[in-house]
RNA sequence: GACCCCUUCGUCUAUCGGUUAGGACACCAGGUUUUCAUCCUGGAAAGAGGAGUUCGAUUCUCCUAGGGGUCGCCA
């Protein structure tokens, strides 16, 4: 197996979402799949207006929480500024560049005139590059590719196939701003050749970039690395993934009580299916086994976040993740007073509601009323008669018990009944509804065993029969 | 608009010319149950449209329609 130097290079101008963690996780798996292989993660700040540093710190929380390690430091793109100048200048001095000095409003009026005309032709400077004057400029330049405007460009990429484009159809588009700044064009070309990338995984709207950069590599006689172009994902209305469509950012799904484990599951399965026939539960490790990039689909997908939910509630209720339900509490601002006041009661009530749960926070709901030591019984409601001619009785039965767990409770509830020879559910509404002000929830010696006898038996004293 | 890409149940997908078009989530129904749920069983649900190629097309080709991406001194 082939080893493979991949990377994950976003720009800190927004958070970590699905989207983005989808490319970096498929990034991770193929560089997890030998021990040659390697990933790194740059950070792309060279747009200093909309890079801000908590957008950088999100992503790196969002990755390492996922479980994503990178090899060595970050890599920060703007510290090699220099060495990305000095490539475009050796491009310039071996004239595979040029200086122009287009204003803004000349080339907009070029491209307007190209939309007008229909034209296909995508260089909107033309005289410069043979203008000798404007190359021996020292101010006031920017410098351009120069792409050859006859002939084709081909790439094969492993996901998209193979993908041929007219020459003319690419711009000679800028790698030296007028300030002297690089952009990315020529930055992510000069980094990923300076770390040895040798296969770029990124979204499918770079695939126009591609052929444009390709000429960098080409005009250096550097190595082109393999390519592979993800289809995006989308909200459940078609559009892209954005904040209407709920928690996008990672951080916050995670703060939300969603696992890591659920949200790679999920991800991974989009556009790529390891079991045709079966359940779609699969480990990490299993994807890293399994996972071949040239089986993903060219088309985009839609995410679904009851699916998520799905693997969400999956995850949530195995045993051994339950250490994660105490670490969510500890960070959560509502479920730390419950964790400080009776942590073995809390993880009771997590084991009894978890089935219900599609991520942690909505256990919040459920949980007040187990804690309140104001709790009164909501009066209004009446039951049966039947119930209010056994109740005392029961109470009085229950109070005998001294060894009060779920399963001696469960006895004693079954022998009353059977004695008294009521149903179940004659004794067992009423009794939930005056213990919790709800008719629906946990079975009622659950109930009693979380509010413990003392506190049972107070808010079974609350109900009065008239 | 130009260039490129995509199109199987509501959603994610399987099918590599011949299948009762399979699975997962969601949905619906029945069963178990101590209510709700869990769990179990079952159900409904798809090849965008049109031409070709072929004995035979979801599968190959072309056209149309719909969707997406790109078209910056952003990344």
């Amino acid at each position: 197996m082939k080893a493979y130097i991949t990377r994950f290079a976003p720009s800190p101008t927004g958070y970590l979402h699905l989207g983005s963690a989808r490319t970096a996780l498929i990034n991770y798996i193929i560089s997890s799949q030998n021990s040659y292989s390697k990933f790194f993660l740059r950070i792309e700040d060279t747009d200093k207006l909309r890079s801000k540093e908590k957008y950088k710190r999100n992503i790196i929380e969002g990755l390492k929480w996922l479980g994503i390690q990178w090899e060595s430091e970050i890599q920060i793109q703007s510290k090699r500024i220099d060495r990305h100048i000095e490539i475009a200048n050796k491009l310039l001095k071996d004239k595979f560049a040029y200086k122009c000095n287009c204003s803004i409003e000349k080339l907009n009026k070029k491209r307007e005139e190209i939309k007008n005309k229909k034209l296909k032709i995508k260089k909107v400077c033309t005289t410069c590059k043979n203008n000798q004057k404007i190359q021996t400029l020292n101010s006031n330049y920017v410098i351009r590719i120069k792409i050859p405007e006859i002939g084709s460009t081909t790439i094969k990429d492993n996901v998209q196939g193979k993908i041929t484009i007219n020459n003319q159809e690419i711009d000679d588009y800028i790698l030296i701003r007028e300030d002297g700044s690089p952009t990315y064009m020529l930055s992510v070309v000069v980094d990923d050749h300076d770390l040895n990338v040798n296969y770029i995984i990124r979204g499918d709207d770079h695939l126009n970039n591609t052929f444009r950069q390709l000429f960098i590599y080409k005009y250096l006689n550097w190595n082109i690395p393999e390519y592979s172009h993800l289809s995006l994902i989308y909200g459940e209305d078609g559009s892209k993934l954005s904040k209407r469509h709920g928690a996008v950012n990672i951080l916050e799904l995670k703060q939300k009580g969603y696992l890591r484990e659920a949200i790679i599951n999920n991800l991974i399965l989009l556009g790529w299916s390891p079991n045709p026939n079966g359940n779609e539960i699969i480990s990490i490790k299993e994807i890293v086994e399994k996972f071949d990039i040239k089986e993903i689909s060219k088309s985009s997908s839609i995410f679904n976040y009851k699916k998520l939910n799905f693997f969400n509630n999956y995850y949530l209720r195995i045993p051994s993740n339950k250490k994660i339900f105490e670490d969510f509490c500890k960070t959560n601002n509502i479920m730390k007073k419950y964790y400080i006041k009776d942590k073995v009661k809390l993880l009771k009530i997590f084991e009894v509601y978890k089935k219900n749960l599609s991520s942690f926070d909505e256990i919040i709901d459920f949980i007040d009323v187990y804690y309140n030591k104001n709790y009164t019984y909501s009066t209004n409601q009446k039951f049966d008669k039947i119930f209010d001619n056994y109740f005392y009785d029961f109470v009085a039965k229950l109070n005998l018990l001294n060894d009060w767990n779920t399963e001696k409770i469960e006895k004693v509830i079954k022998n009353f009944i059977i004695e008294k020879k009521i149903k179940f559910v004659t004794l067992g509404k009423p009794i939930r509804f005056i213990l919790i002000n709800s008719i629906n929830g946990p079975s009622i010696s659950e109930i009693f065993t979380i509010l413990g006898k003392k506190v049972s038996i107070e808010r079974l004293n609350q109900y009065i029969i008239e």
